[in-house]
Parts: structure tokens; sequence; C-alpha cells
DNA sequence: GTACATGCAAACGGTTTGCATATCT
DNA sequence: AGATATGCAAACCGTTTGCATGTAC
């Protein structure tokens, strides 16, 4: 059964209605891979069901992320889009070369986070973290050329 | 001597066309007191000079990235400027809730960078680091709220 | 049947560009 | 004088909105 199913019975449930572009949008999100851009979303969607509208999938996805069904992540100033998944909290690392976005787990992170917090009194927003650099692939041919 | 009259300078050392609007575009960003928005560059320059235009805004400062002479920071995907200086390099933490930027120093973000680089071969482009989150303020003002 | 989601087209805000004119060196 | 920066207006792109129509429940 595909992940996204038990989403939609739990829409369902919540008296959210299924349209067909909702699933579509739902479905282009969970086999997408995970960090899409609103573009790829739209255009993958639209393979099924070429009427669909740009702003459909604007509203689809406001209203995803509204009902916690997808996450919204802020990458290289781009916005990306995941399926929510709470058993598995992560941070991304992008690379700004291919663009490729990789998870990291919590874990790396927390001490920085207490530290920020013991220090500055400032509280981090983990949920929205993102490193941009360079990949290992990435790196490695930019070694290779230079 | 206010700051950017160094750069001012060194500009013209090398045969940039130092105009009116540059230089109010340059002063604009060095009193403003770093993380400026592009509208915030304008509205200010704008008040010496109202003829002046955003886009000769865009453009200057285009140039004076190039030139290295301001630095750009996406800072919750709105991207902001302030002036290069090699002697202090930074990162920030940006408050979500009235948008301040402070600056960090690198030191707190060694330790990961490395285990980044170890664990994942990632090699993190740590310039253009921001963590947002809630600074001191406005975390405490949340907290009485609540 | 009714509330609400959709497609379409138009509006929007921020950024960029083409061009004739003005300005720096 | 010559190269180039400017202001202006128009183009541009991603996102949002108003509205008449279609659809899930």
């Amino acid at each position: 059964m595909p992940s996204h199913t038990l989403v939609l019975e739990r829409l369902k449930g919540q008296g959210i209605r299924l349209t067909p572009q909702r699933i579509l949008v739902l479905s282009a999100i969970a086999e997408g891979g995970g960090h899409m851009g609103v573009e790829e979303v739209y255009l993958r969607a639209k393979e099924s069901y070429p009427y669909l509208d740009v702003a459909t999938v604007y509203r689809t996805l406001h209203l995803f992320k509204k009902l916690g069904v997808v996450t919204e992540v802020a990458i290289g100033g781009q916005l990306r889009f995941e399926l929510t998944d709470a058993d598995r909290k992560h941070h991304h690392m992008v690379c700004q070369a291919c663009g490729g976005a990789f998870d990291l787990s919590p874990a790396y992170l927390e001490e920085l986070g207490q530290t920020l917090k013991q220090q500055f009194g400032f509280e981090p927003d983990l949920d929205n973290f993102t490193v941009s650099g360079l990949c290992a692939n990435c790196a490695q041919r930019r070694m290779e050329k230079e």
C-alpha cells in the first residue's frame, strides 16, 4: 500500500474533500522522493491530468501544509515540499552544484542548538534547518577539475 | 573617517566609476548596520536623492557583490546585503518574529562543519550560513504571552 | 442541493531589461 | 569625446486572487 493512502484516509476522516487534483498532488510529492519544488510537483501531477492549473497546486500545497500533511522547507531561497513523517524528523544538506538534497539526522545539530540557547538565549528553529554546500560527488568532481 | 571611504578609494583604483548613486547605495548599507534588504537600501538612499531608481539599486548591489564589496546573505528566503569585512567573518542568527539578525562567530560552527565533512563527505558552505529561530527578546515575550 | 474546489484570467510584487539620455573620467 | 551608468517604462517570473462553473459529499 502506497504510503500516502493512509494520509488520504486521514484527510477523509477530517472532512477534507478528496478531489482528483489533491490526490494527484499528494502522489506527486510522495513519488517524487521529497524536496519537491512547486514547479516539479506541478509538472509531475500535470502528466496525469493536463488540465491541472498551477493555482490549484499552490492552493493544495498550502492546504496540505496547514493540515500538516506536507512540510515546507526553505532550500537555498527556494521553497520545497516533502511529506511530513513524524517518525523521521530530519534536516537537510543541499548541494549548491547539483541541487541535490540529503537528509541529516537531528542528532548532529543538538549540540549546536544547545550552545546557541545557552550562549545567546537564541532558540534555533531547527525544523527549518538546512546547510548548503557541496555534496560528496560534486566536491569530488570539482577537485578533479582543478 | 567613515569605513566605506576606504572602499571608495579602492573602487576608484580599480577603474570603477564613482557615481553619486553608487556612493549613496554604499553609504546606505554602511550606515544601515548590516543585513539590509534591497528595499531598505533603496528607501534609505532615496532620502538623499529622490530620483534614485530601484533598478539602479539592483544593478549597483550586483556590481558590489561581484567586486566583493558587499556580501549577499539569504535570510529567511529574503536576500540581504552587508559590507564585506574579511577580518570579521561571521554567520547569522535570524529571528523569525522580529526579523532581527545577529552575528555568530564561526567558532560555533567549526565542529559541525568537520562532522559533516567526515561523516558524509559534504562540504558545508558556511559563508552562507544562517540559523533561524527566536531571538532572546522574542522568545521571552512569547513565553509571557502563553 | 449545497458548500466548496477548480480553471481561467487577471492582478500582484519583486526583479530584470531595453533604450534614449545624462554623466563620469 | 567616448564609454558607461542612469531613469524610465515595459517585460518578466513566481505567486495570489476574483469569479463563474463544476464537483464531492
